[in-house]
DNA sequence: TTTGCTAATGTTATAATATTGCAAATTCCA
DNA sequence: TGGAATTTGCAATATTATAACATTAGCAAA
């Protein structure tokens, strides 16, 4: 099994989150950014589950927390872990997933399950490749790329098989 | 040139509207459906440049038509629209365009330049390929693609590049 | 021609997502 | 410590999208 298929099976996700945690304090001081408690909060919050959070689901966990927070507070949290890596957001959902590669450069390639809503990334160089070859072809050029795809996981495909 | 970089260079836009009012027209009796007054007048709106129009502007330019119009009228017609291959939605920019392939069974390929805001659509069977072997790869079946590709198309390239 | 069905539209309200602008507090660091 | 820059708090508002229900138009069978 590829170690990227993790979010379709059972997983130790606790230490998904605390790798996450670990990674991304890494990469902040490495950039020179503040990981602050509330940046940290939704990060984390973010990687309950491999399942994309809308901004105001995060919202409703910081008030929860006992947490004064209104919109912009987790926008700007989402901005800057987006910023750096450490978040993507699915445009075809407007809600946001940790990275699984964090620090390395990468376009995503998002496999999104309409069944049980989880989300894997993949990093696919065959995917961004053949994008760049179809962008050069009509002298574009590219800078950013949102490829997300719906449909079955293969968890999903094999509970509703013998149903 | 190819005729898919027709966005990006000057031409007879007219025309464009024309051929796509009568492309829908044809899908539209294939499919036993109906291109009503409402639904083709905003086809007629989507369509009135190469750059993805919001929901709410073709709302606007109802209003000032004297269309009584709330926003429901337009999600319908957008969904008809959708419904029938005429127009996409461009997730990344929660806007539309016009279908330039349509009748084509086809996973659309955006090209959105930054600079001017018009959108080339491409069929490039080598980007859906990848995109299902990178799915295969992980057992998923992929039933629906978002593939957005941001970045400077060639003329604001060449335009900024002697400024 | 009426009757009845279905698709389409009108209408009101509201939900869900996202941003702006400004003031206050905190952190950094010289 | 003092001053600049960053981060946060907060209120208001903008933007995008849908729900729910009433009404009307198109069309075919009785």
């Amino acid at each position: 099994m590829s170690p990227s298929a993790l979010p379709y099976r059972p997983h130790n996700h606790d230490a998904c989150v605390a790798q996450a945690l670990t990674e991304a304090r890494t990469i902040c001081q490495q950039h020179n950014a503040r990981l602050t408690p509330t940046r940290e909060r939704v990060l984390e919050l973010i990687w309950q589950s491999h399942k994309p959070l809308g901004a105001y689901d995060v919202l409703a966990v910081l008030a929860a927390d006992g947490h004064n927070a209104a919109p912009p507070t987790v926008y700007r949290a989402l901005d800057f872990l987006q910023q750096h890596g450490l978040v993507h957001r699915i445009a075809s959902l407007n809600a946001f997933v940790g990275c699984t590669h964090p620090g390395k450069n990468h376009h995503g390639l998002f496999l999104i399950c309409r069944c049980c809503g989880n989300v894997l990334e993949l990093t696919a160089p065959g995917v961004s490749d053949a994008v760049k070859n179809a962008a050069a072809d009509e002298a574009f050029q590219p800078d950013n790329m949102t490829i997300e795809v719906s449909g079955t996981c293969p968890g999903c495909a094999s509970d509703t098989a013998h149903d």
